[in-house]
DNA sequence: ATGAAAGCGCTAACAC
DNA sequence: GTGTTAGCGCTTTCAT
């Protein structure tokens, strides 16, 4: 391995005069810097950054942590995370803790332990709250919420607007005549699960519609769950619905597709169907699908400069957090009717 | 921050022992351990994975650059990967090149500075193959190429069967009674697209049908270039495409699904169509999409087990390099029609 | 304007 | 069986 001795003896200079050159921190005579360039050149030199953070105490990395890594809508958050962090010169380690709390756990110690310079995650849920709180904010290391927060953690935060689009979607589907609408959320644990109920139950309650137990369920992320949820709502209720919010995930979206296909129930049709978040291919289902949904790339985007902000500017560092909320937005497809 | 001068301070103990009872590398007294664990305890002591790297010459990371995070056959990729890593005490560092070849050099140049113990990639095409033999392979820096090689380099590489698979489905559309079948594919620079348009003309050759330019388009990943490339094959052809494999990414899937739909092309009706790669929705799409396709979790796998390995076993260093290459399958859906 | 040297927190070779 | 200490490669203070 080539160090900076090497390049200080071929240059005929002293350690210092090198790291001067490579990090542009004090002045260095044009001579020197020549010399010192060269000899980087011919030597092939790259400073090693494992030894410069162990003095320093930053990594330029930022450790992210996701519940899972292969659903689109987290993959298009990480793609706006990596965007800008990169060209800040920062690099992401990226770790799945697969909706499961202990998993969570043990990767905050990992990434905490690699000396991360900042993290953002998309909790699981609540349960590691006293263990954040206790290593990440009272230690003061930057940390940036995504899509979802913990109750009870003063910290930045970047969401959108759940109880305005669930309520907004409600709306839309009672204007258009429904009026046995069933929504399948997150569990109410991860706070868009609970804040889409919120404005689910705020439109029926305007509109004065009953609220039934059997038209909500919530829980899951996977295809089959979606697939059981479903189910559920069909084997409990009385008088069916006529349509179905899937405010969760995209798996769980596919899972009451292929209950509905498996039921021969056609959409809008017989039902309507409305989903959460625009990715690519909705609109090229059968029917396509309207969908409530949010700039994935640019709230990944920010989220990353939040962090990297607050890695960069220690001053600002007792301001209260920011909490930054984007507007969702409704994409009207194909997938309901007007009914009335 | 406590470090291990503190836990060996509170324990009365050196800092070797506190060491040897952290790596248990070394024989430790009942006694000693005890004394030495309340201490870590008490004290909230995280072993500093930067000042042991800095010793050890090992980070325990792999790096991993991706030429698209969003696209969700990779994004499949990456889960296979971090799982099996994870499961073995390795992170990874997650980088997007964004298909763009200065930009995996400037992330290959980082991510060598912070000493990752190995590499895996999916490259964007051979036009940093100097660049990596010069500075991975040379140096003995364990590296793995996932999906698509650089021709001319030896490493290990875990690809599938892209030649067979095109081969096959172009078969199948063959006996399926099609007789004009057209391809979009990668660009050759990028070994899937020029294997699978090897597969498509074997086929051809096979049947004794005529291969026809027109019919074969490459390049591109968007969905903007999909549609493009479909618009140019009706354009060009003058017996227009009874079918069409589009052998490149999702998006480009896409793009062609909107083209066939502004035409009002019928998918099988008109024209038939099989994709590459059974992402969860294409089985919802409608018509459900046939594809040829693939385990991409496994693939994700055995890419991070074959690093880990190289980095964990040097001994078995000159080895020949490992190539694995997974099976392609075609799955059958409603997508073509028996047009004979 | 530049060099010498201390020290970041850890591991491991060596000493006892 | 355990302690002492050098040293990983860098940055930065201090001295000149």
């Amino acid at each position: 391995m080539v160090t900076s001795v090497d390049v200080a003896k071929l240059a005929k200079v002293s350690r210092a005069t090198v790291s001067a050159v490579i990090n542009r921190n004090r002045y260095v005579s044009k001579e020197l810097e020549k010399r010192v360039l060269n000899a980087i050149k011919k030597l092939n030199y790259k400073p090693n950054a494992i030894a410069r953070s162990l003095k320093t105490k930053y990594t330029k990395t930022i450790g992210l942590v996701i519940p899972n890594i292969g659903s689109p809508f987290f993959s298009f958050l990480v793609e706006g995370i990596e965007s800008f962090s990169n060209k800040n010169g920062y690099n992401i380690i990226l770790c799945n803790s697969d909706e499961n709390s202990e998993k969570e756990r043990d990767i905050l110690d990992v990434l905490l332990g690699k000396s991360v310079d900042g993290l953002i995650m998309i909790p699981t849920g609540s349960k590691n709250k006293d263990y954040i709180f206790k290593n990440v904010i009272k230690s003061k290391k930057p940390i940036v919420f995504l899509d979802r927060e913990i109750n009870g953690i003063e910290a930045d935060v970047v969401v959108s607007e759940n109880i305005v689009g669930a309520y907004e979607t409600t709306n839309f589907l009672f204007k258009n005549g429904y009026k046995n609408i069933a929504i399948i959320t997150h569990s109410e644990d991860i706070t868009p699960g609970k804040k889409r109920l919120e404005g689910y139950i705020k439109s029926l309650k305007e509109n004065k519609i009953e609220i039934k137990e059997e038209y909500i369920k919530s829980g899951g992320f996977s295809s089959k769950e979606g697939y059981l949820n479903c189910e559920d709502i069909f084997r409990e209720s009385k008088i069916k619905p006529d349509s179905i919010i899937v405010a969760s995930s995209h798996l769980e979206l596919i899972g009451v597709l292929n209950y509905l296909d498996d039921h021969n129930i056609k959409i809008p049709k017989d039902i309507g169907l409305i989903g959460f978040d625009d990715l690519p291919w909705v609109r090229y289902l059968n029917p396509p699908l309207t969908v409530n949904t949010v700039p994935m790339f640019e709230m990944g985007n920010k989220a990353a400069e939040l962090v990297i902000d607050k890695i960069e500017s220690k001053k600002h560092y007792n301001n209260k957090p920011n909490k930054i909320s984007f507007k969702r937005k409704l994409i009207i497809r194909n997938s309901t009717n007007i009914i009335y």
